[in-house]
DNA sequence: ATTAATTTTCATTTATTATTGAAAATTCAG
DNA sequence: CTGAATTTTCAATAATAAATGAAAATTAAT
């Protein structure tokens, strides 16, 4: 297959892949277009690859950053930013997840801790049906997250590295 | 804090939260309506509950069936139908991380496989980059798979069990 | 300091996604 | 069967999210 066409087909699919994960397509493109390339690339450089408007590039450019999977390049010489991707995707994936926690699931939780404790009878199926889910989820979004940690710092931990290789 | 307060902040929060992440608002606000409730509710008891529509409550009721989250239950003696929703935390985050591979994430991995491999020289920088990305997310798709295997059949088995506690 | 290059902002427009509600289809009790 | 209750469908509408593009702000070379 050509490279040319390749590239158009994973940066499609990367878009739609991250749409229906709740972020935005063209976000997600720019990310792909930048993991695949042999180099970093400038706004122009990329609005011209996804056929995309200055504003929208540099928007999506910049939400990158934020989520620390792109890096700003500075270029001898050349009065233009350049933009370059993490690549290692396990750190891609760590990366997001620990962002989105941060951001989506850490509100959540909020509220659980806040609405937990209801008024009246514990034998009332509804308090209790109420009660008993809220508690689910905390004690599972708090083994959720210790297993993140571990995960993240699975690269610099040589237990779990050689542990995971069992379950390979 | 009172019942019904703590009822209505919960289904608004776990609806934004399922919207951050490519699922219809009201598709979880139904779901997190079932999860607390004490008892199988009717489509019109939902509809009234969410101030929704009955086309609305039908198709993400369905929805919900399909993700094999919530069940139909037979009432003797009523005419109409009921719903019940899983409430083990654990098998609904499991059985949604299973569906949304299967209808999200192997669609991707399908195009990965069609794309990899690249005419030309693989000395030249961007088909090195191209190749060398697509080949890393297959990787990485293929451990997490496997890692989704084995927790989902965590409950089944012992030995991961036992060793998951080792991380609380 | 001037100004040309570049980046950022944001009101407006466009595209996408979700909801409604009424008609059609289905179900089931008598 | 009949018809009332219930569920399902889907074209039309509404709500939400994303993209544009031009003006404003910033940057840096001379």
């Amino acid at each position: 297959m050509k490279l040319e066409e390749a590239k158009q087909e994973f940066i499609q699919s990367w878009g739609i892949l991250g749409s229906q994960w709740g972020i935005n397509r063209t976000m997600a493109q720019v990310h792909a277009l930048l993991m695949i390339s042999g180099k970093p690339l400038s706004t122009d450089q990329i609005m011209d690859e996804l056929s995309i408007s200055r504003g929208n590039a540099n928007m999506n450019i910049r939400e990158l950053m934020n989520w620390e999977l792109v890096e700003k390049v500075i270029v001898a010489g050349d009065r233009k930013e350049y933009f370059n991707a993490e690549k290692d995707v396990w750190k891609v994936a760590t990366r997001i997840m620990y962002q989105r926690k941060k951001k989506e699931l850490d509100p959540m939780l909020k509220v659980l801790d806040r609405i937990g404790n209801i008024d009246g009878d514990r034998r009332n199926a509804d308090i209790k049906a109420f009660t008993e889910t809220i508690h689910n989820i905390q004690t599972f979004a708090a083994q959720a997250e210790k297993t993140l940690d571990t995960v993240i710092r699975a690269e610099e931990n040589w237990f779990w590295g050689s542990f995971m290789k069992l379950f390979k």
